[in-house]
DNA sequence: CACATGATCGCCT
DNA sequence: GGCGATCATGTGG
């Protein structure tokens, strides 16, 4: 089951003149993708509320040549069923033992690529340290497995608004923690907001 | 069935 | 910078 979201993060899109992004968005390049979420909104509603933070930070996973994706070497298993849905689905998996990671599908149904949310900024005054980690944005939205598979635009409880406003600095840089990946490890997939206190320094390169 | 490990985090030095 | 927590998942027998 999902859990309650932090308070904190209760927000208003129709305020903010929010709008969704028309399914063709998710459907081409993933890179280009993982670079245009930044400054994006992650929302979930629940309870008739919404509750939202702005994205500074992602990942792009490349599907069956990428040795850090779940979806490597052609691999297809239930818990990684979502990432071969058309774009603009939701891929939730558990890590760790303890910690949740969410996804935005990319690409035609069929490809397995998606983007790694990685860290956002709270509407208002909210600490800067509250979302600055893929499984701290998880909990502090109160995602978790059960919203794997959930399609981001059919009008349901979770959605990804276009960012508003000019794009912000973008940084870029290798993949966090996939070590294990060999010589996709390097690869630039990594992008971040550069003025964003989110982002912590010291993973910037 | 058995077992190794991970798209992390917070606390320690 | 290092390390332990903690368990679903994937792989191999």
């Amino acid at each position: 089951m999902n859990s309650d979201p932090d308070p904190r993060l209760r927000f208003d899109p129709q305020d903010l003149g929010l709008t969704e992004f028309p399914r063709d968005f998710f459907l081409t390049d993933t890179t280009r993708i993982a670079r245009e979420i930044i400054g994006t909104w992650f929302a979930r509603r629940h309870k008739n509320q919404w509750y939202g933070a702005r994205i500074v930070e992602t990942e792009a996973y490349l599907g069956s040549t990428d040795a850090a994706a779940h979806s490597r070497r052609g691999r297809r298993t239930p818990r990684i069923e979502p990432m071969y849905q058309e774009g603009g689905h939701l891929y939730v998996f558990f890590v760790y033992g303890m910690h949740h990671c969410a996804n935005v599908v990319t690409r035609p149904a069929g490809i397995a690529e998606a983007v790694l949310l990685r860290a956002a900024e709270g509407p208002g005054d909210t600490p800067s340290k509250l979302l600055s980690g893929p499984g701290k944005l998880c909990k502090a939205l109160g995602i978790t497995v059960a919203s794997s598979g959930m399609d981001l635009l059919s009008g349901g409880n979770l959605c990804l608004f276009q960012r508003i406003g000019k794009g912000p600095d973008i940084g870029i840089s290798k993949r966090i923690g996939v070590d294990y990946a060999g010589e996709a490890a390097g690869w630039p997939l990594r992008f971040f907001d550069k003025n964003s206190p989110a982002v912590s320094k010291s993973k910037n390169i």
